[in-house]
DNA sequence: CCCTGATTCGC
DNA sequence: GCGAATCAGG
């Protein structure tokens, strides 16, 4: 991903409303929590209270770096390939209403008057007549998640608990209503536990070797 | 452990 | 310019 007019836009919007790196990484989509922070501070937006900046007063004797010489490094290879973050997953958008047209009274604008412009949900911005930032982010309405629905879904992994540290094993069908995830942690450095990791990945058998299960697609065929 | 932002530095 | 790696506080 690259920093498209419309994704500083975005970011410059969202870092000012006060979301963390992290979900401005999230919300954007195709870059890391670190690629937000630096891109924030190229575009010199930085500052806001940080966890790490308690001192700087009066203290000034900081040695930073003495010996940064020989970094060294050794990337671990030992982890072929660091599951970045879930698939990107469309996530349930709330039907638009448009069957409130009475409510809508026509607010008479003065034309130097600042508006009030809605950047997402609960998030708006103030444009005043000189101000060009001509199409607002469009506001995506996500981060409304639906609530668990039944007591019995309750402690149940839904699609938006999954995370890298928890098993992602599908248990049930997806529309099903108790459809779910494992959810136990993960055997580390895959995305399932070692328990579904045993079923998801198996040993090359030699050819010609007679396997015993063969497997229906999807679990099988559904009676209905 | 998890999170946070800041900084460095190889690309 | 970009962002992973690293640092450092909560």
């Amino acid at each position: 991903m690259s920093w498209t007019d419309q994704r500083i836009d975005q970011l410059k919007a969202l870092w000012e409303k006060g979301l963390t790196a992290s979900q401005i990484a999230e919300e954007l989509g195709g870059v890391s929590r670190n690629a937000v922070i630096g891109k924030a501070h190229r575009l010199g937006l930085k500052s806001r209270p940080s966890p790490v900046k308690a001192n700087d007063t009066d203290k000034k004797a900081a040695p930073k770096k003495p010996a940064a010489a020989a970094p060294a490094k050794a990337p671990a290879p030992a982890t072929p390939v660091r599951p970045r973050a879930a698939a990107p997953v469309a996530e349930p958008i709330a039907p638009a209403r448009a069957d409130d047209d009475a409510a809508e009274a026509p607010v008479p604008r003065a034309s130097s008057m600042p508006r009030v412009v809605s950047i997402g949900p609960g998030g708006f911005m103030r444009q005043g007549p000189g101000d060009q930032q001509a199409p607002i982010p469009p506001a995506p309405p996500r981060r409304l998640v639906p609530a668990k629905p039944s007591p019995e879904m309750a402690d149940k992994t839904s699609l938006l608990d999954l995370n890298e540290r928890i098993c992602r094993w599908p248990l049930g069908h997806p529309g099903e209503a108790d459809f779910h995830f494992c959810g136990v942690p993960v055997n580390p450095g895959f995305p399932y536990c070692v328990e579904h990791c045993g079923r998801a990945y198996q040993a090359q058998l030699p050819r010609g070797v007679r396997r015993p299960p063969p497997p229906m697609p999807f679990g099988g065929p559904r009676v209905r």
